[in-house]
DNA sequence: TCCTCCCTGTTC
DNA sequence: GAACAGGGAGGA
């Protein structure tokens, strides 16, 4: 379930092996990975990706449209994918022969960048050489893209619960996606006072402002659960009723918390992994999320789980008064 | 502001 | 074979 350090780990692990490429071909394998207000990503053969960033939980490919097939999408500025993977979706490169599996929902072909490529020898697991290709498998691992590979590659999004989504378009089109217009401010940036303002006088569960997009982008269930727990916060409190104080401890927790995710390469709890196919560390730290029934780590007594906002909820009724 | 639905693999 | 996981859309 990726979350703000799970998609920054992504952006940082696909960086290295997308930066700079071709989109030589695109092709969307569930229609309704594409969303509905998307330029057809077909359209987007020709666009070079420029740099890769994120936004809350949104992953962004930022394309430099000024080379594309497509005339109107030639004359595009700003123009850029976002994917959002939701619960289960991963995006990786891949051999260029490589085909997609069941549950891939788009294939981007990808061409080298142009300028000087990474190094020689890894640049043999494109493989049209068998021979090549074993070689590099056996020092990369299998062909996951452990290092960084010359030579075309295909960038799949794979999703198996098919919630996530993916929108190609300009700044234009992306201020008409609400989803995009409202997110709210990056908690890591956030300050003290601005995030005791946005939660003043709202009047849901502390835990359900958390996971509110539109006051935070990219918290999610684990991290809302986490940082509560840091903060000493009942997540089933009145987000009003908090204090200046408390609302302060709050956002210092949730930012410790989510720096120490990003420094561990993030939690994978099931699906999750980053473009290099590797698990993040950070579900050995959790407190509290997953761990309902089990002794709290810091008095010992047994943690609850509840449902609040809908979404199940560990923590412990005695540290978090 | 709260509830249901979407979706599919895993667990009970 | 039902329950569960959960982010966000949409309706009550």
């Amino acid at each position: 379930m990726p979350e703000l350090p799970e998609v920054e780990t992504v952006a940082r692990t696909l960086r290295p092996h997308v930066q700079g490429c071709v989109i030589t071909n695109a092709h969307v394998l569930r229609a309704t990975s594409q969303h509905p207000l998307s330029v057809p990503l077909e359209n987007l053969r020709g666009c070079r990706i420029e740099e890769v960033g994120r936004r809350g939980k949104l992953l962004l490919l930022y394309l430099d449209a000024s080379h594309a097939e497509n005339e109107k999408v030639r004359t595009c500025k700003d123009l850029r994918l976002a994917v959002h993977l939701r619960m289960t979706g991963r995006l990786m490169t891949y051999a260029a022969n490589t085909e997609p599996g069941s549950h891939t929902r788009c294939v981007i072909d990808l061409d080298a960048p142009s300028a000087e490529g990474p190094k020689k020898a890894e640049a043999l697991c494109v493989g049209e050489a068998p021979a090549a290709q074993a070689e590099c498998e056996q020092r990369c691992g299998e062909d996951k893209p452990s290092c960084v590979h010359t030579g075309p590659r295909r960038l799949f999004f794979d999703d198996v619960r098919a919630f996530g989504l993916m929108l190609a378009g300009t700044a234009d089109i992306f201020a008409r996606w609400p989803f995009w217009n409202d997110l709210g401010p990056e908690p890591l940036t956030l300050t003290e006072n601005s995030f005791a303002k946005s939660i003043a006088g709202k009047k849901s569960a502390i835990k359900a402002v958390l996971l509110d997009q539109k006051v935070l982008a990219g918290v999610g269930n684990i991290y809302a659960d986490e940082s509560l727990f840091a903060a000493g916060i009942d997540p089933r409190r009145k987000a009003a009723d908090l204090t200046q104080k408390q609302a302060k401890r709050l956002l210092n927790c949730l930012q410790d918390v989510l720096l120490l995710s990003i420094s561990q390469c993030g939690s994978s709890i099931r699906d999750y992994r980053d473009a290099d196919g590797n698990v993040g560390a950070f579900q050995n730290t959790f407190a509290v999320y997953g761990r309902g029934g089990q002794p709290c780590k810091k008095c010992g007594r047994p943690l609850e789980k509840v449902k609040v906002a809908g979404r199940s909820t560990v923590y412990c009724p005695h540290c978090q008064g």
